[in-house]
RNA sequence: GUCCCCUUCGUCUAGAGGCCUAGGACACCGCCCUUUCACGGCGGCAACAGGGGUUCGAAUCCCCUAGGGGACGCCA
């Protein structure tokens, strides 16, 4: 038995808890059952996927407890599946079906196929490939491909009928051949789309169970039909419920934290978060909510998970993060705890520079250092009143900034303060102004050392949210707004 | 719009036809402990989405309706 967990690196590199929730089922089930669990990197898009996302997420999961077997895979750096093996693999398998005619040519341009499927929505049919280039000759094909078009290639499907999928929790699964389309396999670049290159990957790594997210669920069929294509054995399919934020809606960084690396640097314990994660869909047979990843291996039944999909609720998290601390920390390790966090040369040495400039006395230290030794600031809306600024111009601020800041992939001193310095000059602030929001939401007061520095220290996850608090506590940022913000934001034109 | 999935307290959940007067937990409220706060203990509030069946009996099985979510990319 081996089971694969696919994990996408997030464009901004911030590991995600959905991605945890995934990996946590693959792995319990592996574990469980004896078998393999197996780290895979979906890079087929290599753009979206940087070095540092894949480190990002797989530190992740090493800090939550879930260990992996080495299987082909692991960052794209091991075994027979390098990167430039990879390319082949796929095109040789999307040649084979093209030779057994389960593929075709595609040479319809982006264009035509954005026209068409906005004709198939005024018309309220389905949205899907209209089959054009099936109809194409040999002739035709060759004269094409000789002319230099680029072409994709599309898996054919079945004109009636249904699909049946068995889903491990909900059973048999009936969907209409009509409503499936005729998917891209490979793209003009020559690489392979995730359907593709999931099927071919899990089949040469002797996959034979596959839980993933609610949301691939309507294109099991397709997975379906490329396993019988080739003629090989379709795993299990299990399809977990998606987390969802306070409002229902799939969980989303905009209205949620959602990094991993948030809840370490906030201070919440591995165990506690794995377990709290653990909680939604599943419980013990006993009802107990506290438990280990080794209690709850030898208890996990599959079948106990619940279906609904669970809301992420911050403040159970919270609970029993705290119980975990008061029962699971000894005086000694939770002062360990903070050692390792805040009370060691490494971290001091930040800023132990900038507050001696600016102590009069050593215990002034506390004051002027309190906000590097905390999660999230208490603040009142006040703090933010300005001379100059309106409330509106402060949002603005704030939200440009985190903007810049959650794409930042190389997160220094210098980086930061170029983003901030460029967005200062476009919206045409003076920087000190601009920065004024800034300090409050970072340091609690402007009466603080450089924020360009605070904003490094604090790193990445605290310090976006940090500034999305603020813009919270200012009344957040309507819908309406935020569109128009965005577009401002565009043509703003940052690099 | 089309298709798919889902539906037990505000939230996470227990529940596999009678054990359900629907249990636990978070949050909230009250009381106790306590010089304060927190922890802890005790108690309270609070749910089977609605309507039809099936059955002696339905939270549990079936159908319909409603609501929620997801998918409909040369993203994954």
């Amino acid at each position: 038995m081996s089971i694969c967990t696919r994990i996408a690196p997030s464009p901004t590199g911030d590991p995600h808890v959905g991605t945890a929730y995934i990996a946590l089922f693959n792995w319990m089930f592996a574990r469980q059952q004896g078998g393999k669990f197996i780290l895979r990197i979906e890079d087929t898009d290599q753009l979206r996927s940087t070095k540092q996302a894949e480190i990002e997420i797989i530190n992740s999961l090493k800090w939550l407890g879930l260990d992996w077997d080495e299987g082909p895979d692991v960052g794209g750096e091991h075994g027979p599946y390098r990167q430039s093996e990879r390319k082949q693999i796929y095109q040789q398998h999307a040649d084979l079906l093209l030779k057994n005619n389960h593929a075709f040519k595609c040479f319809c341009t982006p264009e035509r196929l954005d026209t068409l499927r906005q004709q198939q929505k005024e018309n309220k049919e389905n949205t899907g490939y209209d089959g054009c280039c099936l109809k194409l000759t040999e002739q035709q094909i060759a004269e094409k491909q000789n002319q230099g078009l680029p072409f994709v290639v599309r898996m054919k499907k079945p004109e009636t009928g249904e699909c049946q999928i068995t889903d491990m929790l909900r059973g048999e699964i009936a969907i209409s051949w009509h409503n499936v389309d005729m998917q891209i396999l490979m793209k003009t670049d020559g690489l392979p789309t995730y359907h593709l290159a999931n099927v071919v990957d899990d089949h040469l790594m002797g996959v034979t169970h596959i839980i993933r997210g609610e949301e691939w669920l309507n294109s099991a069929p397709k997975h379906k039909l490329l396993y019988e294509y080739f003629g090989w054995e379709m795993p299990e399919l299990c399809h977990m419920p998606l987390l969802r934020n306070p409002d229902k809606s799939k969980l989303s960084k905009r209205k949620n934290p959602t990094s991993i690396n948030y809840y370490r640097d906030m201070g919440f314990l591995p165990e506690a978060l794995i377990n709290y994660l653990a909680n939604l869909g599943w419980s013990m047979p006993n009802e107990e909510e506290k438990f280990t990843l080794e209690q709850m291996q030898q208890c996990f039944d599959i079948s106990r998970i619940s279906l609904g999909g669970p809301i992420f609720d911050k403040e159970k998290l919270e609970w029993l993060n705290a119980r975990w601390i008061r029962e699971n920390l000894t005086n000694e390790q939770f002062f360990a705890q903070l050692t390792a966090k805040y009370f060691n040369k490494e971290y001091l040495d930040k800023f132990l520079d900038f507050a001696k400039q600016r102590v009069n006395k050593i215990s002034d230290f506390g004051h002027i250092a309190n906000f590097m030794l905390v999660g999230d600031l208490k603040l009142q809306p006040e703090a933010f009143t300005h001379k100059k600024l309106t409330t509106e111009q402060i949002k603005t601020i704030l939200q440009f900034s985190l903007w810049q800041l959650e794409t930042m992939s190389v997160w220094n001193r210098e980086n930061i303060l170029a983003v901030i310095k460029a967005l200062a000059t476009k919206l045409e602030i003076k920087l000190g102004e601009f920065n004024f929001p800034l300090f409050v939401a970072i340091a609690g007061t402007s009466d603080s050392w450089s924020v360009m520095d605070s904003i490094e220290i604090l790193g990445k996850a605290l310090a976006c949210s940090r500034l999305k608090n603020a813009i919270t506590l200012l009344g957040g940022i309507s819908k309406k707004s935020l569109k128009q913000m965005q577009k401002q934001y565009e043509a703003l034109d940052l690099v």
